[in-house]
RNA sequence: GCGGAUGUAGUUCAAUGGUAGAACUUCAGCCUUCCAAGCUGACUACGUGGGUUCGAUUCCCAUCAUCCGCUCCA
């Protein structure tokens, strides 16, 4: 079976899983929507993250913090001004390229380019006369500045001092309220903040699906620990998320890796960062970024808000401003991989295929389907539905033939079917087929709960 | 943002400058009842906006969206 990123985009779309955005207007560029199984996927990995990252590891508290900041929080993260890229493009051979790059590579590092504003840039590279890396050409556009962040503005009137931004990571709402939760909820190093909540990003290039889009849902844990010690840490998550990751996907550790960011590609502040990919049918994609921030984001906060992010150590009475790990990783993306990972096609002896869906239990987004084997036993069906429903998300289904309807359930994951026929009314047992191993067993009504949820457990 | 390709039911694919067809799916009915059976019927589409034309889904322009490549991704 070939596992095309087209045959898992369109059974996505098609089955209930994701929609894509305002599609009735035409659609609105990269924005996706997602379904009554979408969502449930979605809400069955953000529970196993907090539920493994949060309140199972006596280290660690959530929180959920205002997307909206005080727009101080982007300049001390340098957000605001590190991140408007001013961009020129190639009017010969249309290639784009940094205007301040342009004139670095240009001058060979002679010119200081961050005090200069847009147009010093622009007139740099025309007095000039620098050329086009890729075609030699000096005939350039005028500089675009794209700012990766999305501005709005708060209140109803549109002038500069109220203008906000939505975050672009929710990571700085846990470093502005480092403070707040060791005091308040008396935390000692090492400790992590934890959060689930959207960031946007205006990205220039976003696309695969759902892969890369410009309104995301990340989880983010910022683990605070004492300088010295956080390549400990840094390995400790690293381990932790992939074995994480390992465990809601059928511990099958091929198509995923670790990959370490070369020195060129590290963030100036950063020691160490460390990507898990996934190998999608487009190629290996980052999932999971884990990295070793150092003091930066704290000192920073500290620069610009004047307030002080020192931890007194209680027994030795040391001061310092903790360091900071981040596994960051963003939610969609874990989705797809999972998706990804579970989408299977498999030929039946009597040559029909089946897609089964092969999500772990935790992730289904329906545990279980009820179905009659004949209409008149329909009350009986309904009766055990509801009983499975105050506990799982389950579905009931009495229409096409019991073949066509396992394979529904098939389709969308469905780890178990429960058939109601006319012995049940006697013995009170039905059918429960298990989607994996196809496997009938006949089991009383009151087991059933119990049945589902010893499957759910780690 | 640039270049290229594409755009017809939910899906896959037809046809056409003059009332848009099918298969699968979905729904209803009959029959059947533990792995996509059969029969009957029903719903559903020319991405959007202009232009040319007596008439445009078809030709032209714009726009929107998707895919591929480039640029970018703290």
């Amino acid at each position: 079976m070939e596992k095309t990123f087209e045959k898992i985009v369109s059974h996505a779309k098609e089955s209930g899983f994701i929609y894509q955005g305002s599609e009735i207007y035409g659609g609105l560029s990269n924005t996706w929507d997602f379904g009554p199984l979408g969502v449930e996927l979605k809400n069955n990995i953000k529970n196993a993250w907090w539920k493994k990252f949060i309140q199972e590891d006596p280290n660690n508290v959530g929180i959920q913090s205002a997307i909206l900041m005080n727009p101080n929080v982007w300049k001390a993260s340098g957000h605001l001004s590190g991140f408007s890229d001013p961009l020129m493009d190639c009017k010969k051979c249309k290639t784009r390229h940094r205007a301040d790059h342009l004139i670095e590579e240009y001058s060979k590092g002679a010119v200081e380019t961050e005090s200069m504003n847009n147009e010093a840039l622009e007139k740099y590279v025309i007095d000039n006369k620098i050329p086009c890396p890729n075609c030699g050409a000096h005939d350039f556009t005028e500089i675009r500045t794209f700012n990766l962040m999305f501005k709005t503005f708060q209140g109803v009137v549109e002038d500069s001092t109220s203008v906000v931004y939505l975050r672009p990571e929710t990571a700085q709402g846990m470093f502005v309220n480092y403070r707040n939760i060791q005091r308040t909820y008396r935390k000692k190093i090492p400790f992590g903040i934890g959060q689930i909540g959207k960031a946007f990003r205006n990205e220039i290039t976003p696309g695969n699906f759902i892969f890369r889009t410009r309104e995301f849902e990340q989880m983010e844990l910022e683990f605070f620990c004492k300088p010295g010690t956080d390549l400990e840490w840094y390995e400790y998550w690293k381990k932790f998320c992939m074995d994480w990751i390992l465990s809601l996907n059928n511990n099958n550790p091929e198509n995923l890796r670790f990959r370490d960011h070369t020195p060129e590609e590290l963030s100036f502040y950063s020691v160490g960062t460390c990507d898990i990919e996934y190998k999608f049918p487009f190629g290996w994609g980052e999932i999971w970024g884990i990295a070793d921030r150092t003091d930066y984001d704290l000192k920073q906060h500290m620069k610009h808000s004047k307030v002080n992010m020192e931890y007194i150590d209680p027994i030795t009475n040391e001061r310092y401003v903790p360091y900071c790990v981040e596994p960051s990783v963003g939610v969609e993306r874990l989705l797809l991989m999972f998706f990804t990972e579970a989408y299977d096609e498999e030929i039946l002896e009597n040559n029909d295929t089946r897609i089964v869906m092969r999500f772990s239990n935790q992730l289904a987004p329906v545990k279980a389907a009820v179905f009659p084997l004949r209409k008149d036993l329909r009350d009986k069906a309904l009766e055990i539905h509801k009983m499975l429903s105050s506990e799982f998300n389950v579905e009931y289904d009495e229409s096409g033939s019991i073949g066509k309807r396992y394979r529904r359930q098939d389709a969308i994951g469905t780890p178990y079917c429960i058939t109601v026929d006319p012995e049940t009314l006697n013995d009170g047992c039905v059918t429960i087929r298990d989607r994996d191993s196809m496997e009938q067993k006949r089991v009383k009504i009151e087991d059933l709960v119990g049945i589902i949820q010893e499957s759910l457990k780690f």
